[in-house]
DNA sequence: AGATTTACATACAGACATGTATGTAAATCT
DNA sequence: AGATTTACATACATGTCTGTATGTAAATCT
């Protein structure tokens, strides 16, 4: 086979990620062959094997290329309260309006058995949700010293329930087929969510 | 081979489908041969395809033999949010000492890829989201015709809100082998959720 | 310009899983 | 008591997947 250029192995290093997460969406992770990834890339398993060491490798590689869903360093403006919602809606957002997320998360979140070589997988998705914990907690933090959540919050308690409530939503959003669960509702479910922290008034 | 007595066989049924849940829950159910299964059950594959049609048949009768996690009609006694509360901690409660159970949502939540014939299993379990969304209502609603939340509350979307977070929670608790996360703190976690929920005095 | 890698394709070897077909002795039915 | 099922075990036929080893022509290095 002719030898293909830098720039060219990487397009196609690039293509078998894609096509993996594609197949992984529709196959799910275990039932998927590399013989199919290649052939959907237009490559044989050679290829596969040359870019990634097995599956799993090759799995990272399709998280990678995705990234982070939520990172709320991307949101500076508004009072913390605020910054914590628009986080989770641009969240939800990019699972509507990104196939790659969508794909990518519903392979993380549905069709991945986190068993053997992605053991290790499952941690790196506690370590995120640790992230997420630390982030929000601070913000919680922010809420509170600003009197914009009750000086009774407990801000580590409160991040964790956020932190439950987020992972519930993102898992069953994707499942909500026909939007009846969650799907219709998640702006104002984010919003409710967050309001519910914001100090309130005297009823 | 001899036959068995119908109630030996009962017995056979049984033994396959706990070594199945114990198989599922080590290497994950796509991962998991029949033939292990029934090694580990000390008999052949040829008892489990008479008792099952096939792995996913199989994986029906596991979810089966544990049951549902959470009956809300358990908890007769309380206010609504009261009966909220004991239902998810007694749900929490089973997971950390009912191994079956533990096994089981294990399989359920992390060890499972919800493709092809187990696409309808995802469907039961939205179902089983349905019903907890209904029942969560009602118990909203009686809680705001009982004054005991604010009467701005809406049912419908707090059973919601409850509900993402319950499923976070399990599936959260499940994987937070260390405890960092929210194992640690589960029983004030639920406490806190509904809490949230009742009416406050004016701050 | 020649030597060396690189980026794959091809070929090989072995394991393993599935579903079904068939056999069989004892339990259950009549 | 004999006929019929039942509850499996055994055997078969087939497909599939994995990992590695090897080949190769062109890109890159020196």
């Amino acid at each position: 086979m002719a030898r293909k250029t830098k720039a060219e192995a990487a397009l196609t290093r690039d293509r078998i990620v894609t096509c993996a997460r594609q197949v992984f969406s529709r196959e799910g992770v275990t039932n998927t062959s590399l013989e199919t990834v290649a052939k959907e890339a237009g490559v044989t398993r050679g290829a596969v094997y040359w870019h990634f060491r097995d599956k799993a490798d090759l799995f990272m590689a399709v998280r990678q290329q995705t990234g982070t869903l939520l990172r709320f360093d991307d949101f500076r403006t508004g009072d913390a309260l605020e910054r914590l919602e628009s986080g989770m809606q641009a969240a939800l957002d990019r699972l509507r309006t990104d196939r790659q997320a969508l794909e990518t998360y519903e392979v993380m979140l549905w069709k991945c058995e986190y068993v053997g070589a992605f053991a290790g997988v499952r941690k790196d998705l506690m370590s995120a949700s640790s992230l997420f914990l630390t982030e929000v907690t601070e913000l919680y933090d922010e809420a509170v010293r600003m009197k914009q959540a009750p000086a009774n919050l407990d801000p580590a308690l409160a991040a964790r329930e956020t932190l439950c409530f987020y992972a519930g939503l993102l898992k069953l959003w994707l499942a909500d087929e026909n939007g009846v669960t969650v799907r219709a509702e998640v702006r104002q479910l984010i919003a409710r969510h967050v309001a519910g922290r914001r100090l309130q008034k005297a009823v």
